[in-house]
DNA sequence: CAGTGGTCTAGACCACGGT
DNA sequence: CCGTGGTCTAGACCACTGA
C-alpha cells in the first residue's frame, strides 16, 4: 500500500499505473474485469470504470467490449497541446503585444488551397496579411484567408484594432479543423519581416478550421527563429 | 430538435455546443446549474455532469465550485498529438522501415543538459545515435541519452536490432515528460545524414521523460525535408 | 456559510463483437 | 450467444470557494 490509497477514482488509477509500470500486468495481457476490480478495491465498479476509462484515453491500455481490457503494447505518446490566441501567448510571455496588418484585400482563392478549402466557383475570399509582436520585436507573421460564406461580416471589418484570430473565435466558431506543423526556411519577405537572417530555419503552423461542412478560413503562422512549441505528457 | 435528441451524454454534449455555438449562451455568461439542465432534459444529473465535463476538457466552457459554468472567452485551440514509435509511424506510410546505429558509447552528460537532465555527479550516460530510414531513405536523425541509473540493463543492449525507443518504451515507462518542437537549419552532417540541402529548414522535436524524480532519457529527433507533424482539432 | 460542481454508490439495461 | 464494457439513474455526501 503506497500512499494514495483512497477509494477516489484517481487513486484507483494511480495503483493500475503502478500495477502497470512494475509489470505486474504484462504489455498485452488481459487485465481483471471491471467487475472483478471494483470487488478487489471495494468500491462501486461506476468508480473501476472511470479510472480505466482515463488509462484508455491516455492510451496505456486498449478496452474492447467482450475482449476486455489490455495493457497497450506500444503506448502512444499522446501529448496536448494548447494553441493559444498569440496576443494571449505573447502577454503570458510578460511581454507587450500588438500587431500590424500588412495587407487585407479580397481575393480569389489560390489554387493550392482549392483542395482542402473549398469556396464556391468564382467566390472571393478575404486575405489578410498581419505581423504579431511582442515588446515590439516581431513574433509571428500571419497570412490567412476567410471564407466570407461563412463569416459575411468580416468584409465590413478593417482587423486594424482586433486581430481576425479574435474575432473569429468570437464571431464564427469552428466545429472542428487540421492542424500541421512544419519547418520552412526564411525567404526574403520572411526574413525582413521577421528579423530573422536569410535562410532561418522557422517553425511553422498552418491550420483550416471548418463549422460543419463550411469551410471557415485557413492560417499559416510563421515564427520567429527561436520560437519553440512545448508541452508536457 | 436536431437529429441528435436522445438523452445520451453525447446528444446533450451536442445540445449545448448548438446552444454555445449559435450564441445563445453568450462567451463568458454563465450557464444554467448541472441540477436545472438534468431537469430540462429529463434524464439524471450525472448525464449532464458528463456531457459538461467534456466540453470543459476541450476548454468550451470553465468550471468553478460555487461560480457555476461559464462559456470560455477565449476558448483555446486544444490539439491532441499522437506521437507514435517511429517504426509504427513509417509502416503506417505504407512503407518499410529500418534503422542504422551510427553511434553508441558511455560519456558524461554534455553540459547543456545538466539543468533538466540531472544524474549523478560524474556519472556516465549511454548515448547512441541513430538514423531512420522509410523505403531505404533517410526518414529522421536522433540523438539519444540514456540515464543508466534509470535503466539498468541498456548497458546490455546493442540496440541493433531493436531501437532505444522501443525497448524504452517496454522497459522503462515514465510517468511524465517534456515535449518541445522547434525547427533547426540542417548543419553538414545533417546534410549528409538526412539527404538534405544544407541550410535546409528541418522539423525538430526534443524529449525528456521521467519516471518519478529520475530521468530516463534525454531525446532529439530531427526529421528528413518535408516532414509535417499533424492533427484534428 | 451556502451553493455549486466533484464524486461515489448500487443497481440496471444495453450494444457490441469475440467465441 | 453471451460476456464485457458503455451508459444511465436516483440519490447521497463532500470539497471548494465566492458572495
Amino acid at each position: 500500500m503506497t500512499l494514495t490509497d483512497t477509494n477516489s477514482w484517481t487513486g484507483i488509477r494511480e495503483e493500475l499505473l503502478r500495477r502497470i509500470h512494475e509489470r505486474v500486468w504484462q504489455p498485452g495481457e488481459q487485465i481483471p474485469h471491471e467487475a472483478d476490480l471494483a470487488e478487489e478495491f471495494g468500491c462501486a465498479r461506476t468508480t473501476v470504470n472511470r479510472a480505466l476509462r482515463d488509462l484508455a484515453e491516455s492510451g496505456l491500455v486498449v478496452r474492447k467490449r467482450r475482449a476486455g481490457t489490455r495493457v497497450a503494447l506500444n503506448p502512444p505518446q499522446r501529448a496536448t497541446l494548447t494553441i493559444p490566441i498569440i496576443r494571449e501567448e505573447v502577454e503570458a510571455l510578460g511581454r507587450s503585444y500588438s500587431h500590424s496588418l500588412l495587407e487585407r484585400d479580397l481575393r480569389p482563392l489560390p489554387p493550392m488551397l482549392h483542395g482542402a478549402f473549398q469556396v464556391s466557383l468564382g467566390e472571393d475570399v478575404l486575405f489578410l496579411k498581419t505581423l504579431h509582436f511582442a515588446d515590439d520585436r516581431p513574433y509571428a507573421f500571419e497570412e490567412r484567408y476567410i471564407n466570407l460564406a461563412a463569416a459575411p461580416t468580416a468584409r465590413d471589418m478593417t482587423f486594424n484594432d482586433v486581430t481576425a484570430n479574435e474575432w473569429l473565435v468570437h464571431n464564427a466558431p469552428y466545429s472542428h479543423g487540421d492542424i500541421s506543423f512544419f519547418a520552412v526556411n526564411a525567404d526574403k519577405t520572411l526574413s525582413k519581416k521577421l528579423d530573422a537572417a536569410k535562410g532561418s530555419a522557422l517553425f511553422a503552423m498552418e491550420r483550416i478550421t471548418w463549422a460543419g461542412e463550411l469551410p471557415i478560413t485557413h492560417v499559416r503562422m510563421i515564427f520567429a527563429p527561436g520560437y519553440r512549441m512545448r508541452t508536457e505528457i
